[in-house]
DNA sequence: TGTAGACAAATAGAGCTGTAATTGTCTAGT
DNA sequence: ACTAGACAATTACAGCTCTATTTGTCTACA
């Protein structure tokens, strides 16, 4: 659903930049004459394709989302162990930001739940159901069974974990290494961080 | 350690009253003389037991953060298998606000990080640290051996699984029967949320 | 489809002002 | 060991002004 017709790729590029300036500087201290530089674009093409500020921020934060959810769909249909893959798909959506300081971080995470907290909830929502999904697919779903515990509670806990490792402030190296574990108690078996 | 010689159960009522106000309203919209009225004291009361309000406030933290790893062992000590006392155990420390809404969270937390940051991460890996003993001291450890993980794997996975959950705006019960979930997951057994 | 320039209206920000509340420290009293 | 009252010094807050920036919308032009 675009705002206007545009060939998707400049899109996407115009909205990832955004999104970077975004992150920078959060959402009130940018201006769209920052992201039109960033993006080597001018102002009045941006509102030529937004109807304003909030509808382009919307956009990029709706990109970022879908791409992360997209990123999650290929990793849990890569051609690996159940372990591997949870693992992948964990990093890519809750390590997304990791190692990545970010002083506006506050401002910039609250502006996104008020204008698309739904969607940030959904999305969320889609990335524990897929993970438990794959579960269930997969022969880890009998052994779970034989304890009694069911691929939601797997994947619920997950879910937990990814949050807490996401905002533990810690650095790349050992997000890598605590979600190996978590995915590796999850699993019943070892899990390089990768 | 007391800032002057006092008994320590009226010590100890006067700081679970100061914390209360100051979780109500924060740190810096909480007058000594608010404090003073709900402990039934005078505020010069206070500045005799207090040097001054960031002093109370660091003691009524510290004292939140005493009773808490308190709390967390005798949940482990008890007579009962693993699962239940990490429960337990965990219930009682990352449990501890959840379901308070505490409009005033953020500044509250970021005085306290400010005030004595040190002291809470050393608490939380206190904790960490007695959730891994209790599990390599436990049948539970073997088990997890024979997986390839180490009750260090499981400990910090339980931790990120509580602090995940902490913040992730639950109801209680919610909390509960997911805290249940990750404690069940990491022992290989259902675990009830009590 | 886009750029450039210009525009009114809205917003942000720095600075200032005066009042009210709060802090921390006295003294005197029990 | 505590209260009560009073105190100067600091800080918070609500209001104001003025300026600079930014927003969103024009028009004219490639």
């Amino acid at each position: 659903m675009p705002d206007t017709s545009i060939d998707s790729d400049r899109r996407g590029r115009l909205l990832d930049t955004a999104l970077a300036v975004f992150a920078r500087y959060g959402f009130r201290k940018t201006s769209m004459e920052e992201v039109a530089r960033a993006a080597d674009i001018s102002r009045q093409g941006l509102y030529l394709h937004f109807r304003d500020k909030e509808a382009l921020f919307r956009a990029a934060i709706g990109r970022m989302l879908e791409t992360g959810v997209a990123a999650v769909d290929a990793e849990l249909a890569r051609d690996a162990p159940i372990g591997p893959r949870l693992y992948g798909a964990m990093k890519a959506w809750y390590g997304r930001s990791v190692g990545t300081p970010a002083q506006n971080a506050d401002e910039l995470f609250a502006r996104s739940v008020a204008l698309l907290g739904d969607v940030m909830e959904r999305s969320g929502a889609e990335v524990a159901r897929k993970l438990e999904a794959s579960i269930a697919a997969s022969p880890l779903a009998a052994r779970l069974a034989e304890r009694g515990l069911s691929p939601a509670d797997a994947a619920l806990t997950l879910e937990a974990c990814g949050l807490g490792l996401k905002h533990a402030g810690l650095t790349r190296e050992a997000f890598k290494a605590r979600l190996a574990a978590a995915v590796s108690l999850a699993v019943g078996a070892p899990v390089r961080p990768v």
